[in-house]
This record gives C-alpha cells, sequence and structure tokens, in this order.
DNA sequence: TTCATACATCAACGTTTCTTGTTTACTCTT
DNA sequence: AAGAGTAAACAAGAAACGTTGATGTATGAA
C-alpha cells in the first residue's frame, strides 16, 4: 500500500494493537517480558497486581497476538511474540507524516 | 534510562499517547494529517463523521499533543506534530524484546 | 444588523473497560 | 485421596469512552 488509505483490516489492527498497549499494567507486563519469558507469578510480584487482574490484561496482550503462553507443570510462561512488536514499529513508521509524499522521521536518528 | 523500569511520567505519557492511537477515527485523521494540514470540514468529509464526533477526536489527539491546530478565519486547520509522531516511533522500539540486552528488530529490515 | 457557516462545548445515553472478589480447573505433593 | 498452590473464568459494580443531538461562539457575507 502506498498512498491509499489504509484498508479496513489494517486499521482494525491497528486499533487492536494501540489498545492492547494503551495500559500502563500492560505496558509493565510487556517491559517485564522484553527481557525473556516470565511466569504469572513473578509478574505479580513486580507488578504488584492482584492475580485476578493480571490475567485479565495478560488476556487481552494475548488476543492482541502481542503475548504468547505456555504451560509447565502448575505455571503458565509469557513471552513476547516478536512478529506483534514488529507489527507495531511498522505501524508507528506508517503513521510519520510524509514531506514530498516520503515518510521523515528526525533526520538522522533512525533506530539508534 | 537503561536497564531500570520505565518511570511513571514516561509509562504515563505512553499510555495517553497509544490510547489516542486505540481509536479507528483518529487514525483515519492521522492517515489524513500525514500529507499536511486539513481544516475539519475536510476531514470531516472525507471521514464521513459527524462535526461533534470529529471535533471530540480532534480533542483527544490534541490533549496527546499528537496534533496542533491553527484557526484562520472561520476554519480551524489541523496538522500532525512530528515530535510526537517521532515519540512513538521512539516508544515502538523501546518495546522491543532484547537478546542479550539489545533490542533487536527483525534483521536488515529497519525504516523500509 | 441579520443571517449563515465553521467549529467547540455540553448533556445524556449506551457501551466498553477495568477492578475486585469468587469460583473453577488443573497439577504437584504428601 | 486430600490438600495446597497456580492460574483462568465468571460476575457485579465503577469508571472511562464514544456517539448523538442541542446549544454556544466567533467569523464573514449580505
Amino acid at each position: 500500500m502506498r498512498t491509499a488509505a489504509r484498508s479496513a483490516p489494517d486499521l482494525d489492527r491497528a486499533v487492536t494493537l494501540f489498545h492492547a498497549l494503551s495500559d500502563a499494567t500492560r505496558l509493565g507486563i510487556i517491559e517485564m517480558l522484553r527481557s525473556g519469558e516470565r511466569c504469572v507469578c513473578e509478574l505479580q510480584d513486580e507488578l504488584d497486581a492482584a492475580q485476578s487482574r493480571l490475567s485479565f490484561h495478560l488476556r487481552v496482550l494475548k488476543e492482541a497476538g502481542l503475548v504468547d503462553d505456555r504451560r509447565d507443570g502448575r505455571w503458565a510462561y509469557y513471552r513476547i511474540t516478536p512478529a506483534a512488536l514488529a507489527e507495531v514499529h511498522d505501524l508507528a513508521i506508517a503513521l510519520q507524516p510524509r514531506k514530498n509524499g516520503l515518510p521523515v522521521l528526525r533526520v538522522g536518528s533512525c533506530c539508534d
């Protein structure tokens, strides 16, 4: 897609992703998972959130495809889905204003 | 900030930005403004949104600092605030998972 | 001055989101 | 098998969000 308006599915996807990221607890979860997978109990301790509350937010993240879970015995381990985070990055770029039809970021500061 | 958890103000800022972007109408507005400023009436026509509704969403975007407005006679022109969009891009990068303490994006695909 | 236009603001309403507490399901230990 | 621990699911209430329609305000034209 180049100049056309973003198509509806893309738009919905973007809304879902941004919504999933628009909560402090969920951003805290993502931040913790950036360095690797964690079990729910660890997230619970470090984020000081009730189990039920955490479970709710993990579900939002999971339904957005931002995280993935794995069960091991009694524990559930969550980890980031890199592809979804890459999608977020792509979206952030797609939102940048154009100058002369080309998207611009701050000069000389891409991906620093 | 390197390894520490994101500080509270940053977190709030991120929540505000992501929330502002988590709505289809608002993303539509951003998309239209990417190529330059527009008056409310143009946005209204193209996005097929009631005036009141559009005004509401423009306010959300403005309060998040994502857009800026300028009055000229009876018309109000809105445009993107590039710095805020750059913030979004920075956030998207900051969210990426690490490998060995370094953030990773898909290889060879930065800013394409 | 009067009228129409462009836009913001407000009030009311339904919907969604988030929180808390409770229940259910599963797994490991004893 | 009984009991304890881990986590999902459910239910109810509070708060935030988004829509609609009405009102308010400024500007420009007649």
